[in-house]
DNA sequence: GTTGAAATTAGTACGAA
DNA sequence: TTCGTACTAATTTCAAC
């Protein structure tokens, strides 16, 4: 539970993969992100496999972590905790490592991540009341020497939460001007390919990539 | 899945709670937040209460909505969505429903809410590579006319994912100044309980609010 | 990778405390 | 309400194909 101390996971963690996922397994993933609760019998009938099958390549992606864990979602607002919060926090250099782990401590903290842009990190906590934001923040996160500075807003609505997304489901969006399947070329188009080194003022002057700040290459290096 | 269109139990709303959640409750969604899969009598066997009073909490549990529906957590780096970021966008006012309705049509998009402070919602994104992020951002979200702008940030690290916060939580964590119980009165201190409305420049001088942005108290009746 | 049959376990119903 | 038990139905395991 609250023993994901260490890296969650991340976009810069490890590519090393154990198991080729083939189209079967993103159908058993599909399923069993929607239902986590079926039985494999249904699960195989579902997938349209043999019940031993769906056994094998279920036990395959729950041994080699592609399926990490099974939980339920809880509705925040019913359990008591209705109110939701990003914090964005400036991290002051080379104390990362202290600021993890008083993350960890923070059971009230569902969620967090390292950024790019003008803040470090992001984090995400649910409280019973705006107060309790307030207190949070101000009691706990800035009392964190690691913590230069914070700046929260609350979240109104959230508007879709997805069990967390597939590749599949890329596939069943076709016909619309961009369709990229992964795995394949990132860039048919020449102008791209430059990920996240590119400055500011974009195509239609409406949106605008934020890069890292200075000196945060070495982030990983002190996790 | 995909049919997360409307509301997902965000901050803004309902209030009114059917099922008084006990001590023992909270005990059963703790379980279940760790192993969405156990059964039903290994459960009962967890929490210390009979089989046919684990069946009858957890049906109502289920049935109240407390628990939306069990899903399996994914690596997603070993599915093939290593990249993950967020888009931080600026909507035109009253276009909200539409924006709403596009992004329904994004199954890339995990996640989504609306927010106070500078932008007006947050988009969290997975994908194969920095890429895809720039065409998804330049292509499909630019080309939305509810969109005035957009800015991306990309998540380096995910240091922590909890399976969904629970008011339990809070009982853990004892005698560290700031304990505050789910359900209490929010603020047994004097100078709290002003919720978001307060201004810049907080204790210890480290951390500021954001506040909505104006003209967006109308924000739940386009929606 | 598939089918089928045995053993185990889960889910249900009902009476008692 | 909650517990305990007996009954029914399903799932998992393991075998051979």
């Amino acid at each position: 539970m609250s023993s994901n101390s260490g890296s969650a996971g991340g976009a810069a963690g490890r590519i090393g993969i154990g198991l080729e996922l083939d189209a079967t397994h993103l159908k058993i993933l599909e399923v069993l992100r929607e239902n986590g609760r079926v039985s494999v019998s249904a699960l195989a009938e579902r997938v349209g496999i043999s019940r031993a099958n769906a056994y094998t390549r279920f036990e395959a992606l729950r041994a080699d972590g592609v399926i990490r864990r099974f939980t339920a979602e809880i509705d925040h607002q019913r359990a008591g905790l209705g109110i939701v919060a990003l914090i964005f926090v400036t991290v002051r250099q080379q104390m990362w490592r202290q600021f993890r782990a008083q993350l960890a401590q923070m059971p009230e903290v569902e969620y967090c991540a390292i950024t790019t842009g003008q803040h470090d990190a992001m984090i995400q906590v649910r409280m019973a009341d705006v107060a309790e934001v307030h207190a949070m923040v101000t009691e706990r996160l800035a009392n964190i020497p690691a913590v230069k500075a914070t700046e929260t807003v609350f979240i109104l609505d959230e508007v879709l939460r997805r069990p967390y997304v597939l590749p599949s489901d890329r596939e069943r969006e076709r016909g619309r001007g961009t369709s990229r399947r992964p795995g394949s070329a990132p860039s048919p188009e020449p102008e791209q390919g430059q990920g996240q080194g590119q400055g500011q003022g974009l195509p239609l002057g409406k949106m605008r990539f934020v890069g890292a700040a200075e000196g945060r290459a070495a982030l990983r290096d002190e996790s």
